[in-house]
DNA sequence: ACGATAGACC
């Protein structure tokens, strides 16, 4: 019990008689006077002071007083891992309690490796780790990431016996997560026997890492079933992220609500991620009004309202949040640039894109990467510049990546640039990525230009290299539920109806004027097959889907993986008017915003 | 003394 050292109770100045519970009551009081000490410190010079206090009553000598001292100086928001490392140093034989918060303020000061070093010191010493020690060290190997070393520590929090211990088991979900490894993140998760909010929280933010949207819900939804409903800031900003990639809209909007319901208050991370979440669901109106009632905004908040103006092709306005953004002192970075410049091509605002671009380098320093060469190569592109996008591309300090080349290729099949087509072709081909959709464009491009002789060699190369397409798809979301269309697609329920809408739309369409553009379809030689393959695009299914099944002027809502085909814009633009109906498609790129046979993109994509 | 969260070129 007395690990104390005698010799130094010569220090103690209050007489034992004092005390009849003897000197082992009078060393306990003395510590007890030592942490408080230690507690009130509310800065290094404070706790320096209050060091030297200890040495000098020989207080250090007790564990527990240098344990502390440790601890405060670890991971106080004021302390100092240099100065607590040397006061470690002087303990003589410190035990798993300082080691753990050494390893903790290590981590807290992202020096990974540093806590793993530790963990090393800690084992040769013979200092048995605790439970308290596992969590920290997975984190650490967590943010690094560093898998080999996670596994290692999962094997010998085993052995302790810490298989059980459900922060241990947590940390683990969390460190194979941030690792990629989702099956293992799974494995661990599925064998606990108790779970808490943090085990769903870090099973969700692991299939969010991965981009794996559909499982994350699915997952939130489990969870809810499972009675596990707590409001949890971190799982909620996952599932407004994964409403944010599915477009699903009425579901996050769902999320907001019992936000609303079960919060007082949401933090700036949360607030951003709704806003997000609103932006590029296609409702952008509610997105800026809570954007401008923000109490507090930080960077990513101006970034994500910008990119979502973007989008939205609303550049001037995008570029006026920027300036505001300014304004308010905030540096802006790459990724905000990235915004910016997209809210610039988008919108055709050809001028004000490359001075942004000119801007950003010169006045605030950034060095542009490829996404910004990407994103003045679509500015100039789009807006026929092809020439220029060119020379452009050939005057970059660095390689150019396959996008950029396709969206000059893109560029060059809006403007029907045949000759300039050609040379990005070449060049995207000669990185052999032997993506289809590559090859579609091309060959669309060269039917719009009537090349049928190119068409076919374009198409007997896409065969001889068995490249299929990956199928376009387009997501609704009727009365919460996600509901995919792929084209042509004949297999899911209602079919027949929705096919027998399709028909019925067309018909009353082309008393408006519409009349099929079958000129890109690739296959299919005769007229008939032709158009028949354009009507059953997954958009076209999607809208006909969302007329039977939502009531008369409400608005539809389209989420599609590829970018909208011209002859699916001209329909969507008649479907607007004869229904009487506000269609909103996100595709690959941005928003169209259909309304009264018009669209917001202005014919601009 | 333990888990933890956001934005980006086609």
């Amino acid at each position: 019990m007395i690990i104390r050292t005698s010799v130094h109770q010569t220090h103690f100045l209050i007489p034992q008689e004092d005390h009849p519970q003897g000197p082992e009551s009078n060393f306990r009081l003395r510590e007890q006077v030592c942490v408080s000490l230690i507690k009130q410190c509310k800065n290094l010079e404070e706790f320096k002071q209050a060091h030297a206090q200890i040495l000098k009553f020989g207080m250090f000598w007790s564990s527990f007083c240098a344990n502390n001292l440790v601890a405060t100086c670890a991971l106080s928001d004021w302390g100092s891992m240099d100065y607590a490392s040397s006061i470690f140093q002087q303990i003589n034989e410190p035990g798993s309690f300082a080691f753990n918060h050494m390893i903790r303020g290590h981590v807290k000061d992202m020096n990974l490796e540093e806590a793993l070093l530790m963990y090393d010191e800690m084992l040769e010493l013979g200092v048995e780790p605790d439970n308290f020690t596992y969590p920290t060290l997975l984190k650490a190997c967590a943010n690094l990431p560093a898998l080999e070393e996670g596994m290692q520590i999962h094997g010998h929090s085993f052995k302790l016996g810490f298989e059980d211990d459900v922060f241990v088991q947590n940390s683990l979900i969390n460190m194979y997560g941030k690792c990629g490894e989702i099956g293992l993140s799974c494995a661990v998760f599925e064998k606990m026997e108790q779970r808490t909010v943090a085990s769903w929280s870090a099973l969700i933010a692991a299939h969010a890492n991965l981009g794996l949207w559909c499982e994350c819900l699915e997952i939130f939804g489990e969870m809810s079933r499972e009675g596990c409903w707590r409001v949890e800031e971190s799982v909620l900003v996952n599932v407004l992220s994964a409403c944010t990639h599915l477009g699903a809209l009425d579901l996050g909007r769902c999320t907001q609500g019992s936000l609303i319901r079960n919060m007082s208050g949401l933090n700036v991370i949360l607030e951003t991620t709704l806003i997000d979440m609103l932006a590029k669901c296609g409702s952008l109106d509610k997105g800026l009004f809570l954007f401008q009632r923000m109490a507090k905004k930080n960077k990513m908040s101006y970034s994500v309202m910008i990119s979502g103006l973007a989008m939205h092709g609303h550049g001037r306005e995008a570029l006026k949040v920027f300036s505001e953004m300014l304004e308010q002192r905030l540096e802006p970075d790459d990724v905000v640039y990235v915004g910016v410049l997209i809210a610039c091509s988008h919108a055709g605002l050809v001028e004000e894109g490359l001075q942004c671009f000119e801007r950003m380098k010169s006045e605030h320093g950034i060095v542009p990467t490829v996404q910004h060469y990407g994103c003045i190569v679509d500015l100039l592109g789009r807006a026929g510049k092809l020439n220029e996008a060119y020379e452009f591309i050939k005057n970059m300090p660095m390689e150019p990546n396959d996008i950029l080349w396709r969206t000059l290729l893109s560029a060059c099949k809006v403007h029907q640039n045949v000759e300039m087509g050609k040379i990005a072709a070449r060049e995207l081909f000669s990185l052999n990525l032997n993506n289809a959709s590559d090859y579609v464009v091309m060959s669309n491009m060269y039917a719009q230009a009537q090349m049928w002789h190119e068409v076919a060699k374009i198409r007997k190369e896409m065969v001889s290299k068995g490249l299929t397409q990956i199928p376009g798809f387009s997501l609704v979301e009727v009365k919460r539920k996600v509901y995919k269309f792929v084209s042509q697609d004949k297999s899911y329920p209602q079919c027949q109806g929705i096919y027998e809408m399709i028909h019925q739309m067309e018909w009353q369409l082309r008393f408006e004027g519409y009349s099929p553009d079958t000129s890109q379809v690739l296959l299919g030689v005769d007229e008939e097959e032709r158009r028949q393959r354009l009507s059953s695009h997954s958009q076209k299914l999607a809208i006909a889907f969302s007329l039977i099944h939502t009531s008369q002027g409400s608005r539809v809502r389209i989420v599609k993986n590829i970018r909208m085909c011209s002859d699916c814009h001209t329909y969507t633009k008649f479907i607007s008017t004869v229904y009487e109906r506000e269609i909103i498609v996100r595709d690959r790129n941005r928003f169209h915003r259909f309304k009264d046979g018009s669209c917001s993109c202005r014919d601009y994509w």
